[in-house]
DNA sequence: AATGAATGAGGGTTCATTCAT
DNA sequence: AATGAATGAACCCTCATTCAT
C-alpha cells in the first residue's frame, strides 16, 4: 500500500500516486458497468486500464479497497451535484422537486457510474459475509431526505405521514428510476424524473 | 440429470426426488440470503443441507438449473398467495392496499426467500454474459401493476399519470420496504405497509 | 461380484447372468466405438444398454473388468473365425493371404468391435499406470505369425529373414489397414487387402 | 492467455517465458510418456515441472493448447531431421530407406516424445468429440511417402502398385518399430530398421 | 436381480494476491 | 513506480463406486 497518513491526519498522495488511482478507479467504474461486479477482475480492469494487474495492488490494499474508493470518488461526486442545486431553494416541493431533477440530471451523464454504484452497493461483501453497503449506508440519504419532508411538514406544505417510510419510499423510486433506464436505454429519464417528483409530491400534499 | 419428460408433458418426479430438490433448494435460499449469489457455491449449499456436493450435481444439472428451481419455487409461492388476497376485491384502491398488504404478510415469514430472489434476479447470467432474469422478471411484475392502475382510471377512481412510472415506483417501493425491514428486524413491517398503500393511494387520486 | 468358481474349476453363470453380461459388453462395443475410451463412462454404456449404472457394478467387479471381458469375447470371436478360415491351407503363400483376408472379411461386418477393441488396446491401463494390453499383448499374435513365415522359410517358399520383424511388421500393416478403413469409411478394405497381402508375399519370397 | 501476436505477426515471447513453455512442454511429455494421456491431468505435469498447477494455466490458454504445443514443438523437430537426412538423396530405394532409417535414428534418443505424440494424435479431441489429430495427422505423412514411391515408380526402380496402401503400410510399420522397441529396450532397433527396409524395398521392385 | 441415491476423489479453470526484479 | 511470474484456494463438474431398498 502506498498511501501513508501525514502530518495533518489527511492521506497525503503524490500527484502521480493520486493519477494512477484515478485512472484506475475510472477502468474500475466501466469495467463493471459492463459486465456487472461478479465477472469485474482484476485482470479485466488492468486490461481496461491498459496496466498490469500487480499494479491494481500495489496501488491498493486489496480489490476491496479498490471498490470502496469507486464509490467514494463516485457517489461524492453525485452528492456535491446535488447539494449544490438545493443551495437556496425555500420551499419544501421545490426541494423535492429539485433532488429528484437534480440527480437525475447528473445521472443522464453518468450512466456507467450510476451502474456500478449499484453492482458494488449490491455485492460487495465484508469478511463477516455481509454487504459492505448494506441499507444502512443509505443511512445517511434516508435522513437527508427526512429534512426535507419534516420541513414541509413544520411549513404546513406537507401533511403528517411517516417520514421514514416516506424517505426509504423516495430514495427507492428514484433507484428504481435510475435501475429501469439502465435496462432500457431509450426510455426518457427526465419525464421519468418530472412524473415521479408528481408522485412523491402529491402523496404528500393535504 | 435426473428429472425427464413423462408422457403427460410434465416433469415426472419420484417422491423421493422431489424431496430432495426441495431440500437443497430450501439450503440455496438460506444460503444466497446469507452470503449472497456470489459466495454461494455448491460446496456452501451442501454443507448447509447436510448433503454432499456430488449429490447436487445428481439431482440438478448445473448450477444454474439449481437456480432456476429456486426461482420457480419460491416466487410462483408468492404469486399464488397475492393473486389469491386480490381475488374478488372490486375497486381499484382496495387491489392497490391489497397488493401492498398481501406481498408484506407473505414476506413477514419468508424474509430469505425475499432475498434470494433479488440476489439471483439480479446476479444469475447466462452464457452469453447478459442477466438471465434481466428486464423480464419486473416486465411481468410491472404489466400486472399497470393493469391495476389503469384499471383505477378506467373507473375514474384514478387520475390521469404513466401507469409505466407508477408501476415501477410501486414495485421499486414495495422491495425497498423488504429490503430495510430485513435490516431493521425490529421495524414494524405492516405498519410500513400501511403507509406505504396510503402514500401510493394519494399519489394516485384525484 | 456375482461369479463364483464351480466345482469343475470354471466360472459358473446363470443363463441370465450370462445374458445380462453381454448385453452389457454389446453396449460398451457401441459406446467405446463410438466417443472412444475416455468418454466411455459407465452412464453411458448403462443408458446405451438401457440399464441402471448400478446394474453394472453388480455384474462387473469394476470397469476394467468390463474392459477385460470386452476384448475377450469380442478378439475370441476374430480369432475363432480366422483360425477356422486357415484350416485345412497347406502352401504358407496361402496361409499368409488367408490371414489376411479372413480376418478383413470378418471385420467388414464388425466395424464397432474393431474399434472399441483398438481403443481398449491403446488405453485400458493396470494399476500401475501401465498399459493393460501393451505390445506383450501382441505376443501371441506374433507367435502365431511367426509360425506362418518360418514353414515358408523351412519349406523354401519364402526366403530367410527375421521372422520377428516380419510378423511385428506384419501384424501392424493389418492394424493399420483397420484403422484407415475405420477413419475413411468409403475406402475399399477388401482391395487393400488384397494389395497388403500381396506386398507381404512379395516381401518374403525370393 | 501469455502469448501475444507481434507485429511481425509472429508469436512473440519473452525468454522466460518461452523457457517456461518449453519446461511445461517437457513435462507434459514425459508424464504423457509415462502414464499416458487420459491420466496426465495438469496437476501431474505440475508437479513434474516442480511448479503449480496455475502456472500452467498461466502460461497456455488451457490444457488442449498445451497438447497442441507439445506436438507442434516434437512433431517440428522429427520432421525437421527426417527431411534433412533426406535431402540430396537421389535413388527411390535410397529414400525410402534414408527414411526408415533416419526416424529410427532420431528416435532413438525421443523415446517419451515418440509415445507422447501417439497418445495425443490418439486422443486429444475437440469440443465436438472428434479427434483433434485424425486423419490429417497422418494424411501429411502419406503424402510425403507416397511421393517417394510414385518417384521410383515413374524411373522404374519400383514397380506398380498402390501408393495408399503402400503409404499406410510403411507407416504403420515405422510405428510399430517403436512401439515393439519401447516395449523391449533390448530390442536392436538399427537392426530392426534395416530388416525393416528390406521388406519395404522388397515388395516394391519388380 | 436391479435400482436410484449418495459419496468422494479428482478433473480443468479462474482469480486475488504476493514477490523478485 | 511498475511489471510479469507465480501461488494456492476455491470454483463447478464428472465419474467410478458403494449401498440401502
Amino acid at each position: 500500500m502506498r498511501s501513508e497518513i501525514g502530518p495533518d491526519g489527511q492521506k497525503s498522495r503524490s500527484f502521480i500516486e493520486d493519477a494512477r488511482r484515478a485512472q484506475i478507479v475510472a477502468a474500475a467504474v466501466e469495467v463493471i458497468a459492463e459486465v456487472g461486479f461478479a465477472q469485474a477482475s482484476l485482470a479485466r480492469i488492468a486490461k481496461r486500464a491498459g496496466i498490469s494487474k500487480g499494479l491494481i495492488s500495489y496501488h491498493f490494499a486489496g480489490k476491496d479497497e479498490l471498490m470502496v474508493e469507486v464509490v467514494e470518488r463516485t457517489y461524492g461526486a453525485i452528492v456535491e451535484r446535488v447539494v449544490a442545486d438545493m443551495q437556496g431553494v425555500e420551499s419544501a416541493r421545490q426541494l423535492l422537486r429539485t433532488q429528484v431533477m437534480s440527480v437525475a440530471g447528473y445521472m443522464r451523464g453518468h450512466r456507467s457510474e450510476l451502474k456500478a454504484l449499484g453492482e458494488i452497493f449490491g455485492n460487495l461483501r465484508d469478511a463477516d459475509g455481509g454487504l459492505h453497503y448494506g441499507i444502512k449506508s443509505n443511512e445517511e440519504i434516508y435522513r437527508a431526505l427526512e429534512q426535507i419532508y419534516r420541513f414541509g411538514q413544520s411549513t404546513g406544505e406537507f401533511r403528517e405521514f411517516d417520514v421514514r417510510v416516506m424517505a426509504v419510499t423516495h430514495s427507492a423510486s428514484v433507484d428504481a428510476m435510475f435501475g429501469y433506464w439502465a435496462a432500457n436505454p431509450d426510455h426518457d429519464l427526465e419525464a421519468h424524473a418530472r412524473h415521479l417528483a408528481d408522485l412523491l409530491e402529491r402523496a404528500c400534499v393535504t
